[in-house]
RNA sequence: GGGUCGAUGUCCGAGUGGUUAAAGGAGGCGGUCUGUAAAAUCGUCGCGCGAGCUACGCAGGUUCGAAUCCUGCUCGGCCCA
């Protein structure tokens, strides 16, 4: 493959490349000196669930990986201790170092689904932050202004709100600046909100005392979730997580609004631009729709997977049927009175919530409504129970 | 250190002594509709079967009655030093 065509595999989806020519030349630097370029990409230990969302950035660097290059994963357990506070708009709580250690363990776990182990290195950042001195910390310092510091969007839109803004907070962007200085970073990965963070790197890395090639900063854009309106995130609840089963992962891409498809197609899958932007422009909707949940799925779960999960979610939804795996549930006694039913297959929060959903008629046995939730009723196994919309189960004395 | 303003339900936000489990919005959930979704539309959203209980930063107090008044505290914004 040509430099050329490297360059524009890697740039597909990507929304800032800074800057822009970097890419090439830091490519035609490693081809000609047969080093591979290090990439990074720097981790808070706090959700160590992976969602689609992150996965658009990992499957970006695995990308890198294929062509030869490495990874560095950098945990960041020091910078924990501070809490970045991209995106944030209150500051973050600090985690303990038991649960860092936890997180950071289940990240490693998680991330070899996407990226090659042979060619990803995974580092803590407390391993050259923590040697630090507070004299090494100052001279840092000195590098960068409180003006432009406060520059960067998150913080100049807490400080014109009149929001909070911790000093320690203001260290961030240089510690994760110095991460890279630490493993000679080539490239450093992020989303869009990491933008003055990663050129932070930068800005250090060519300091004349320090004087390492800098990185260039390659910023994929922040996938929307479920929602169609904020970004993916644990937090939000809004994830398709990639360990998810089949099914499950199927049915929240069948849930997305019509108009967040394209996206999807760019960034969560390879089918080629040109192929999806034909898809979206023959076929109706839905039948685009179901192309795109079963090439996401295919990806964390296999073709053959991603076929009976499509299967499955038809038979439920078009053909309204219960579905075949419903998970068992076991009646603690019989007859049984319905709201007692619902709480303990735990498919609501409280008796008032189940009543409610009783109510109005969000509950049905085999099919048909039960909506007196003074009822008790007689289960007979293999009586098939849903309720709402997405909770079934199969019953058994 | 001083002054001043603020803290309300998942979030935003109204409410300055009584019909306030707390307007309105966002959001969630359920029903209907539908080719999935969205939209639309109807309903619902503290806990409790209920009597009732618990809630407006925390702790006390005034009052027949407090989210609303008073005192102290905690946290935060702004201004002054």
């Amino acid at each position: 493959m040509t430099i050329e065509e490297q360059v524009q595999l890697l740039a597909r989806g990507a929304s800032l490349i800074v800057p822009e020519n970097g890419l090439k030349a830091k490519l035609e630097k490693s081809a000609k000196t047969g080093k591979p370029l290090i990439v990074k990409l720097g981790l808070d230990p706090t959700a160590p669930d992976i969602h689609l969302g992150f996965a658009v950035v990992l499957r970006k660097m695995r990308q890198f990986q294929d062509l030869g290059h490495r990874v560095t994963i950098i945990i960041g357990d020091y910078t924990t201790l501070i809490g970045d506070p991209s995106g944030r708009s209150a500051t973050r709580p600090m985690l303990t170092s038991e649960q860092i250690a936890e997180n950071a363990a289940t990240y490693v776990d998680q991330l070899s689904v996407i990226l090659d182990k042979e060619k990803t290195d995974v580092r803590f950042n407390s391993e050259w932050l923590g040697k630090l001195s507070f004299a090494d910390l100052v001279k840092l310092t000195s590098k960068i202004t409180v003006a432009q510091v406060l520059t960067r969007d998150d913080f100049k839109k807490r400080w014109d709100a009149g929001q909070p803004i911790s000093l320690h907070e203001l260290l961030y962007p240089l510690a994760q600046g110095y991460d890279s200085v630490a493993i000679h970073a080539d490239v450093e990965m992020g989303g869009l909100d990491q933008t003055f963070n990663i050129l932070t790197g930068r800005e250090l890395q060519s300091d004349p005392e320090i004087a390492q090639d800098p990185q260039i900063g390659f910023f994929m854009p922040l996938l929307v979730g479920l929602d169609g309106v904020k970004k993916m995130s644990k937090s939000l609840g809004n994830y398709i997580g990639i360990a998810e089963p089949a099914l499950s992962q199927y049915s929240k891409v069948m849930s997305l609004a019509d108009a967040q498809m394209g996206t999807y197609f760019l960034l969560c899958t390879d089918v080629p631009t040109a192929e999806f932007a034909e898809i979206l422009k023959a076929q109706n909707p839905m039948e685009a729709k179901h192309r795109l949940a079963w090439e996401i799925v295919t990806i964390y779960h296999g073709a053959e997977a991603a076929s009976a999960a499509s299967d499955e979610w038809k038979r439920i939804h078009s053909a309204r049927q219960f579905p075949s795996d419903a998970p068992e549930l076991t009646v603690p006694e019989n007859p049984i009175n319905i709201v007692a039913l619902v709480r303990h297959g735990n498919f609501a929060p409280s008796n008032g919530e189940a009543r409610r959903l009783i109510e109005q008629g969000g509950v049905k046995l085999n099919g048909e409504k039960l909506s007196d939730p003074a009822a008790t009723i007689t289960i007979t196994d293999g009586d098939e129970l849903q309720v709402g919309k997405k909770n079934f189960a199969r019953l058994k004395v």
